[in-house]
DNA sequence: CATTACCTGCAA
DNA sequence: TTGCAGGTAATG
């Protein structure tokens, strides 16, 4: 379910409700292989009484920082959520792990498919963490230049290459094809055979679908809610991703679904054209 | 590079 | 009943 823009709005909105909180118990946890590390009565034992001091975002992870040195990082997958709710709320078939919090109020990691996953790490795992991404896209640091980099000598497809949270970090199924058809380039294009006087659109198109999705606080396809429960509205804005069939907005040629690389993918055969040669 | 696995639910 | 879903890791 979530790429950057939706976990970024969650780690928003997590921080703004619990930052300052204590966590006091680990009251439902009834799908073990959810928590990858450390193992289980470490894991209960190491969370409780630590005291939330900050949410961020590192890819597709979120990262509670606890105090003593531990990071809680929470990846969501496909179909996860994590919500705050009041005292009386309650857990229901897809919640598999609920944190009380000192305030009374607790963290619901609801999760329909079951594919999320929780680490709890510390700086050494937290660096290991890091080191297994590329780039931030909304880092100060990333450039056209460094895209151009990174474009250059692979083989590999545009389309698949912006999937691979090892390259570039947090762009996922829907903002890869938003941001190619901004940039007027077609999926299937190797990385290295793109146009160079279009690798800047690439990069400013990649800002922009994910600034855009933030504003909008996420798309809500299905599962995604902000930690207060909320859908986004991004998904009123798609440019091609889900629209087969209808006329692009851009030239009129309708949309086109294709499998690429095992993934569903939207482009506009018109305006996005293989580089000829 | 492709395929399979991990899971559940929903719509065609 | 089948195919598909916002992700990723493991395996030929």
């Amino acid at each position: 379910m979530p790429e950057l823009p939706e976990v970024e709005i969650i780690a928003r909105s997590l921080a703004a409700q619990v930052v300052g909180r204590r966590m006091t118990a680990l009251e439902k946890l009834d799908w073990e292989r959810m928590v990858e590390t450390p193992d289980l009565p470490d894991f209960r034992a190491l969370i409780l009484g630590r005291e939330i001091v900050a949410v961020g975002r590192r890819a597709k992870w979120l990262l509670v920082t606890l105090d003593a040195g531990w990071t809680l990082a929470v990846h969501l997958r496909m179909s996860g959520t994590l919500i705050v709710r009041g005292p009386e709320a309650l857990s229901d078939t897809h919640t598999h792990l609920v944190l009380a919090l000192d305030d009374g109020r607790r963290i619901f990691f609801d999760d329909q498919r079951k594919f999320g996953r929780v680490r709890l790490l510390d700086a050494a795992g937290l660096r290991l963490l890091d080191a297994a991404h590329g780039p931030e896209p909304l880092g100060d640091t990333f450039s056209a230049e460094q895209l151009g980099r990174i474009l250059a000598g692979r083989r590999t497809k545009l389309k698949p290459l912006l999937l691979n949270q090892a390259i570039i970090a947090g762009i996922g199924n829907i903002y890869a094809s938003e941001a190619l058809w901004i940039a007027r380039l077609h999926p299937q294009i190797p990385a290295a055979d793109a146009p160079p006087e279009q690798v800047p659109a690439l990069h400013a198109a990649i800002r922009q679908v994910l600034e855009e999705a933030i504003a909008n606080q996420g798309s809500s396809l299905r599962n995604y809610r902000t930690s207060y429960g909320e859908r986004g509205h991004n998904q009123d804005h798609f440019r091609v991703y889900d629209r087969a069939g209808e006329p692009c907005e851009r030239c009129g040629e309708p949309i086109t679904r294709e499998v690429i690389a095992q993934r569903s993918t939207f482009y506009c055969p018109g305006c996005q054209r293989m580089p000829v040669g």
